[in-house]
DNA sequence: AAACCAATGCAATAAAGTTGCACCTAACTA
DNA sequence: TAGTTAGGTGCAACTTTATTGCATTGGTTT
């Protein structure tokens, strides 16, 4: 239990708290757990209803923490809300650690696609990255039938 | 006057209403110049703001006809209210049409960043895109001093 | 045990987006 | 031309999502 393997990391929930210095509490082993068994992106009304025992402050601030310590990322995908998954093991969150994601405007999911990294542009003199949300829409292999 | 060069367009904005067959109501000739103006990807909030004899539902109702009608594209830049920017000629507003874009985390601008088109990515089988959503963001040539 | 501090729940609020409806206006019809 | 119609606009209400204040809880430290 204590030693299971969780999501994208090689290591046990524990330890990820331990390396990114976060209290271990249970409203955050509840969120960490859903999220790690969904492997998707979603949104805080999504999780709160599945979750309904906890109150959806304590959910927002939850995953407001785990962002600011790099445990998860915030995707935009115009579906109105903001969506939310798990960071990959050695993720700092960089634009060179992103990857694209697709949103699914039929089921609404929202899907990491991992093996697909956000490219180097060069951006006019004078910009600096430091953030990016790549986001394709259309239809998943679920809903294309 | 109605001759004058309109924006990204070799048309007028008289012309580009014919063209995608809409008619030139008074909010919409307004909220097209000012767009047009700006150059810029702008929220309904900001808008409103400058087009204060306007009402919030009367542009919000012509920015979504221009949405419909590919006059307009939309972006979702994560600062919390959608922003919205002119086509250019030709645009039908399909992936291969889009560009990048950038958003300053500073002075909240969002730009077009006309000269990077999405790229087209391979995606896992049975996923089909119909949209695409790129937004880098930082600092901008302005704030970065 | 007392003090402390962060986490949590509850409730209120803010912010953005959206809609119903009445009125107006300009184009169309008779 | 006068009447009719359809779409556009303004106003106000409302929905949804995001966010915050504050009192309470519960575990840790002194
Ligand atoms: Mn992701
Ligand atoms: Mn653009
Ligand atoms: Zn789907
Ligand atoms: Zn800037």
């Amino acid at each position: 239990m204590e030693k299971q393997i969780y999501g994208f990391y090689n290591y046990s929930m524990t330890d990820i708290f331990k390396i990114k210095e976060l209290a271990s509490t249970p409203v955050r082993v509840l969120v960490y757990e859903y999220l790690n068994e969904h492997q998707k992106a979603l949104s805080l009304k999504y999780i709160e209803s599945d979750l309904y025992d906890l109150d959806r402050s304590s959910i927002f601030r939850t995953l407001k923490t785990f962002v600011d310590h790099k445990i998860v990322h915030t995707i935009h995908d115009g579906s109105g809300s903001v969506k939310y998954a798990l960071c990959q093991e050695g993720c700092n969150c960089d634009p060179s650690d992103l990857h694209f994601h697709f949103y699914c405007t039929t089921c609404e999911a929202t899907y990491c696609l991992l093996d697909l990294p956000v490219p180097s542009v060069s951006l006019p003199t004078g910009f600096v990255i430091s953030q990016a949300n790549m986001v394709l829409s259309g239809l998943c292999n679920n809903c294309n039938s």
